[in-house]
DNA sequence: GAAATAGTGTCTGTAAGACATTATATT
DNA sequence: AATATAATGTCTTACAGACACTATTTC
């Protein structure tokens, strides 16, 4: 090695992802068990999946994510976007400690969650009102609340919430999934055009809903470009 | 101590601030010499003001930050909004490091920046087209580039421009603080309406510019408040 | 009073909000 | 035919863009 070893004590390095998806009109966030050993600390509760950076396994922060991600739920390519960073001495017991967070946006999962062995159980959880009832290991609870907040602000104005609904979709279904984010109905009119003037779905045929009425369905056009709409909904100038 | 000890091989952690200013109608970032030595990573090249997190000394990232701030330039208070982390096994010949990136408003300084011993030469440098021309240590070429992304981006629905100027301020002024960052020409009748209805600033009474008119003086009524816009400038949907 | 800068007024365009209406399917 | 849902239309409102205009100071 070229280059002195730097061997003062480091900060731990730990990669937590939030994972999102909106099933029965709610918005719902993964959560796993601790173990159960008081060799760990937070036995048994409810945690963000997670964990160290392994420097031999994970080329990078964003391949760590990917893997704790696969790991959980088997999907290979949702939404991933960088949330942030806390870190500081007190956060977990065991050391000064850094987590780089991530949030996700998935489609419902059709399959069992806790199949692969090696990982905890893990669970949906509805985000009720402003955050979770329940307290959660470390200083999870904390970025859950960043993260539903800069969900909340940037659906106001993007195409996220399409990333959370398995396709093709429907307008309705689509328009749904905003409301279930915002936790506030919006007007179907302005929904609808703005949505299409938006130019970020493609149409895939009339689909049957077990509704009265047959829908067109859509299919998102480029899944590696969130859409900007010129304006928030409501308009009320909110904090990102 | 409680939980065994974590000893398997961890990732570097450091912090970087790229911290600017508007001066002579630009927008500045403020750059650091790497030490001319052959036993540091590129020797003598340009890099953001940062560091490795020292366990004993910062409690948190942000304080890691802060201290940064203060050791390159004084100011204990600015605007200071984390960025993003970068992290993988290669960006630091050293082996695998994390940076966490924050990004800080000021106003022109008027002291001069290389005053304490314990720091490297530091020196403002021009923004220039979309990046800066000189090559930087490190992967601080795509850190400087993404929160000059941030920073124009967020320029152009908040508030942000008034963190970099010294108070009291005109609503001219003001302006081409904005311009200065979205490298555009702003309608002055649109952006006063815009600046004043948004009501962060107060009122100091009428200063002299040196121009023949007197203007307005203003101040942020609220520092550690961000105002949004409800909308944005150009109304063209932008990336954040 | 000429020049330069500060500040105001007016008209237009775009897109969202509210709400009414039409269209298509199932029972 | 009644009903539930999908989709469209109309009117209003909010606010930015463009650009012309007035006001105040220095020379």
């Amino acid at each position: 090695m070229k280059y002195p070893l730097v061997d003062f004590p480091k900060p731990l390095t730990t990669v937590d992802v939030v994972i999102f998806t909106v099933q029965e009109g709610q918005l719902q966030v993964l959560l796993v068990r601790r173990p159960d050993a008081t060799t760990e600390p937070f036995p048994n509760a409810w945690a963000l999946p997670g964990g160290f950076v392994d420097i031999d396994k994970d080329a990078s922060l964003e391949a760590c994510a990917r893997r704790k991600l696969l790991e959980k739920t088997g999907v290979k390519t949702p939404y991933l976007e960088q949330l942030g960073s806390w870190g500081n001495s007190t956060r977990d017991p065991r050391g000064w400690a850094a987590t780089h967070a991530w949030f996700a946006l998935l489609a419902p999962l059709a399959l069992s969650l806790n199949s692969d062995a090696t990982s905890q159980a893990a669970q949906w959880h509805a985000i009720d009102e402003r955050s979770p009832r329940k307290k959660l290991a470390f200083d999870h609870r904390e970025i859950l609340q960043a993260a539903v907040k800069r969900l909340t602000s940037k659906v106001e104005y993007t195409s996220l919430p399409a990333f959370l609904l398995p396709e093709p979709f429907t307008l309705p279904q689509l328009q749904k999934a905003y409301e279930a984010v915002l936790r506030r109905p919006l007007d179907k009119s302005g929904f609808r055009t703005r949505a299409l003037a938006a130019n970020f779905l493609d149409e895939t045929g009339f689909m049957d809903v077990g509704a009265p009425r047959q829908a067109m369905g859509y299919q998102i056009r480029d899944r590696n470009q969130v859409v900007y709409f010129p304006r928030t909904f409501g308009a009320r100038s909110e904090g990102t």
